[in-house]
DNA sequence: GATGAATGAGGATTCATTCAT
DNA sequence: TATGAATGAATCCTCATTCAT
């Protein structure tokens, strides 16, 4: 008697308690039996539902990026009366956002960054977070600059977002208002 | 009477030995197995020189650290002459051109600064270097600018420092003079 | 579902494996590899049972322990009509018998005792064996002599069981009815 | 230049090391690293004097039998003009005082009779000492007792011996005034 | 769907020993 | 004589995965 709709559940509760096991122990802590733990259910079931631990980091790292985007999104959305340097800053503020609403994302997201170095699947996810957070920059910034110009804004705010998020993490955390004003001088100076 | 000054040699060797298993491989896939057989030596001497694993990789990082900040001393050296934004764009130049020196840096600091999340010796290590970095540029920043904007710019620049390294780790390189290029129009901008 | 009882199984099959294992190569030469090849299973079940293959060894000598008392009490029980060095007699044979229905125990117990010498666990199991034996001893002296003599006398009657032990265990065995002869001449004489 | 004498002095120092190293740390815990660190050597001169590790510990046991005897001919050269149950005293209290002399023994030996369950070599030796002891407790015994009757007894004493050590290895060491106090009643009971 | 049982491959580390010096 | 360098074998343990139930 198969329970129907059990992955919908199963699958978000396992994913954020992977997210859970790198926050607190890192990438080569997080053993599926720990995950496994977090999320009350035995361990065995990680292989049933994404075909192995593999399987549910990569489906947690989509879970990171696509979240990300979706509160983009959204932002923007709120945001769409707003023009010039604050139709940019929403991305910028957005961005640190997202790691205050679950600070455990910043150790997660850089340890994906690591393993994106040597796996291939994980590479391409994280160019698809790099590429489309600047796509989104640029999208905004070509409104008020030469599309040239505006590439390399966007590359220099992009750089100042993963910049300062990486920094961040040393200190347990980012100071989302410094950073932002920081990143609004630039942009200020820039475009003024 | 045994061999001597074989610590000398054997030390940076399997270090170097190291960082190219962690380059090749991933902290994950650099076992002592693996960084044995790159040395060339059996991989119980790890433990005799470094007394584990782990003390091989805390030698790695300082060894890394230590590399980056001597070349750093050189430069700036060679170049006490410039000024202003020229000495600035020294610090930049030279945080770049360590990874090209040895492009397979880049992936094992990452690696680093993942680990670093989760190990109280490595986080120390890599605010080390952290602090050494912005100290440095508000070195240089506040010969041209009052202390408060110095350690704002000095932020502004680290961030984008690591913020490209890190970047560029996605793309197998640091494109050293766009980065340059860039950080230089924005010290301009700051500083006229 | 899984396979339910299986630890009710295990457990026993593991600690006689475990016996055995001491008993054939003694403690040094009792390794999981070993005692899983024994009991036909994988090594690293050990762990799962037992968490570790000091966990299996404390059950052992727990279970060697358990095994004694209960064996003693039933003895006790049986014979309760007996009266004076009858009853006290009835521990001396026992202590000897248990190491005749399972003549490997002898070795097992010495390599126990070896190790209560350095490990606090072990010394604690030791000295809960030592205490019960001779309080199981006054007990029943104290019937037939005053309490200052009848632990006088438990005392040498518990040294002499297990220096009968100590020395069978060079002869391959302890010779039962020549040792509890000589107990009984000796309580015959403190006695009558 | 080979330095004559070496053997000498290097032997004694090294079995010396032994007995500490096994009383501080137990058989499993006295590798040859720790030996040679508390000789103050280099753990490869085990094998230049002994041959290896066993050599090292086979020599220790000796050392220990030969150095025990040769301290209770001493003493029975001193109390050649006691008599009776005085003169098999002089056994008992010198087994006992050898543990005082030096405390570590016990642990030591208690180890190696573990060690003899399993190694030809350690069994022998562990025979001599046990049949040794024995006869000589016989010699000063059939003085006073028909040659059966002083078997029998030899026997009982030396297992009170035996088990009295053992007892006195779980507390630490071993009450010799207590013990000799028993031992003593009892041959008084036995030949008066 | 879900579990605990069970495993095999592989992890770091320890150790006695050998060897060149 | 004495050493530190070096090693290979073996240790326990961990882990992701599979399987019967």
């Amino acid at each position: 008697m198969p329970k129907v709709g059990m992955p919908a559940i199963r699958k978000p509760q396992l994913i954020q308690a992977a997210i859970e096991a790198i926050d607190e122990r890192g990438f080569s802590g997080a053993t599926v039996s720990v995950i496994g733990k977090k999320a009350g259910v035995s361990p065995a079931i990680i292989n049933h539902y994404f075909g192995g631990k593999n399987g549910l980091l990569e489906e947690t790292m989509k879970s990171l990026i696509r979240e990300f985007f979706l509160l983009l999104k959204q932002e923007l959305v709120r945001g769409k009366k707003a023009s010039g340097i604050d139709k940019v800053m929403i991305i910028v503020k957005t961005s640190f956002s997202h790691s205050q609403t679950q600070p455990e994302v910043v150790k997660v997201w850089m340890g994906f960054w690591a393993l994106a170095m040597h796996s291939h699947v994980f590479l391409r996810l994280q160019r698809v977070y790099s590429k489309r957070l600047k796509t989104a920059l640029v999208m905004e910034l070509k409104a008020i600059l030469d599309i040239q110009k505006a590439r390399e804004v966007a590359h220099i705010v992009a750089s100042l977002i993963d910049g300062m998020w990486l920094r961040g993490s040393l200190d347990g955390g980012i100071n989302k208002s410094y950073s932002t004003k920081l990143i609004r001088s630039y942009l200020e100076l820039e475009i003024s």
